[in-house]
DNA sequence: AATGAATGAGACTTCATTCAT
DNA sequence: TATGAATGAAGTCTCATTCAT
């Protein structure tokens, strides 16, 4: 409003590229990659066309910064928000999971995470960073939860790696369901309305599952 | 036939559309829609650019006619497979489950369902078609067997669509995970390499879950 | 109907060339030479896309071709029924007026004109032959009644090769309205509604201004 | 500006889209609509493939722009050159003859109409525009003179529509005759010659027969 | 730092023509 | 003679990227 306020001008100007790469994310998640274009990114940022390339290289180069950035900022969140927490194994599970739903799976991370799966084979080296900063540590997180419990006897002792990815397959299922078939109108189930219900719901199946029971197995 | 004719072309009507739709099909799985180019689509299967428009309208039309045509393939086959089975809701669950594994998770059908996904947003209409022949009746089919156990008495009462989905999500995740990250070297992990054992497990650990217990539920 | 009237079908087999043509004659006419497809020609002939190029080179050919065999049978039409006319040079201008909307004007044959006109520069020498074939022996006919009534004193001494134009410019404008702006609903003039009533309408005025009058000419 | 430059291209946003419409305009006149190449538009404007895209929304768009922008300009021009113009109702259609011929039967206009006469059919909405803009105009232009003069008891009461085409008619002739059969060398006549020629011989035998004459009509 | 006109490679689609049957 | 599957040149349009201003 005020051209004398150069503080705001200032700020905006060390804003450009995250406002390029908010704007990215949006339309990213909305159509696609192939499906963005560079012009659009530019107008959504409030800048034009050229501007972009001055602060990347292009179009995959943003793609990269967006999945980098948004990740990296979504896991020092979900990181934070599970300081010093402390129960059983079921509950640490429980306050993770909701810890994951807050920070990422309700947001447009959660977009950003199905079209990462989308697109990793056209990016092996953007997968291979998304796999190491956050599908091992994520795994790891939850792999020492689980020792820890069969450890202390809370659970049955399992396959780990496979456990984790069963504990996993809910929240992958809710992030792609909500950001492909749930976007269509006419598909939706009752995990595109009601995605924690579901999430909860599985974890707590999951979680009988793991209990260890004096008495022996199921047939 | 003769292989002494220098013919510039082939004549064989019948067998073109299924060709150029299985040329597709592997195309559109490796590198997606968009990426996908006409006369890719021609050369792998063995024509010339202008060819497959005698028999499909455009990309979009040969797009919806591979997921057409392979989905109710595969669903006839995965059907017939599933007749006359009987044996417990788990064991039925079990079955199902290498049915499916068999049929369509362990093909290139598992990448035209990741394909499917990643384009849902971008073709409602085909969407809504793979959606009311492939998902509502495997929810169906599986809320059925559900019911049956738990009528049976077989497994404890409960939300029939949550446990569904959480049925579900394992074989979503592995379709998804070994046409997206299990396609980069760098990014394996245990259910890319075993991704039967991770089915197996999965499902043993949601039947614990789900079965039914005299003596109450875990905290 | 009946298979064993070989005549038919001999006469068909004879006629194919002509069948073609005619189905050709009316789509040049309706779409023009570009929008007209070959396959659309063999179609509306009841043959197939390749029976064309048994009888014709190309499309260019059939063209030509349409253009030669209308033109000729049309003139052949017009010249057998001025045949043996006498009376007034504005009476013969009259039935000339007449016999060529009976013959050409009212018929395909005056949009084969129109696209003549549209395609002249695109067919040099098919031009030519309809200048030769068309428009000189046309020009010739009229310009000989003219030169007839001027010496019976029945016209003033004209310029010849204008007037002649003069009496033309109707026809041409009858033929080019009615297959331009006349196929249009909304661009309807009156021209287009009494094609015949603005013919004679024009040529009682032109000759009238070709009247001999003692008194000489207007301001 | 500056020659030492070798600048691959010239910025002049303003000038462009008056110099795409420059060059598509000679060379619809020239070649007609489908045999002009969006390319060979692109490098007589002296710019790239891509940029008559900028400015235009396709070919058709173009077409568009190009009638309606020579059209008004050429209308423009001709309304301004008739303004007070007084005189007898014969000596007003002399004047609109010569500016007609100056501003619009002499020039590229001429082409135009030509143009829209061949391609009406095919663009019917583009038709409409120039029925409204130029047909309707110029005949109530002409109309008002006729009637004009037959009121001051210059010209015989005559049917107006009917008139109005027939003084139009020349005007049409020499338009297509000129662009058609007059690019080809073999085929010239006395109009193609000596067009101004023939529109004043034509305007002069009309104007004949317009007069009013105490002593009755011609056989 | 920012603009936005211009570029030009690239992808889709059409259709006149060919030729094995 | 007739067919019609197949070809492939040609044309339209898009959009990521460049660069003079």
């Amino acid at each position: 409003m005020n051209d004398k306020t150069p503080a705001r001008w200032q700020r905006k100007k060390d804003a450009r590229p995250a406002e390029i790469l908010d704007a990215a994310l949006t339309l990213f998640v909305e159509k696609g990659f192939r499906a963005t274009k560079m012009e659009d990114i530019a107008r959504a940022a409030g800048v034009t066309k050229g501007t972009p390339y001055l602060y990347f290289h292009n179009k995959e180069d943003i793609f990269k910064a967006v999945v980098r950035d948004t990740i990296v900022a979504r896991f020092n969140d979900l990181r934070s928000s599970m300081q010093q927490q402390h129960g059983s194994a079921a509950q640490l599970l429980q306050w993770a999971l909701d810890g994951w739903w807050e920070k990422i799976g309700s947001g447009r991370a959660a977009g950003l995470c199905k079209l990462m799966m989308a697109e990793a084979a056209n990016f092996p080296e953007l997968a291979q960073f998304y796999y190491e900063e956050v599908i091992l540590p994520g795994r790891t997180f939850t792999a020492q939860i689980l020792e820890q419990g069969i450890a202390r006897g809370e659970f049955r002792p399992v396959h780990i790696d496979h456990t984790v990815d069963t504990l996993v397959a809910p929240l992958l299922t809710t992030m792609i369901w909500g950001h492909s078939f749930g976007c269509v109108p006419a598909c939706q189930t009752a995990t595109t309305a009601q995605p924690q219900a579901f999430l909860h719901h599985a974890l707590e199946l999951v979680l009988r599952g793991l209990q260890a029971t004096p008495q022996g197995t199921p047939a």
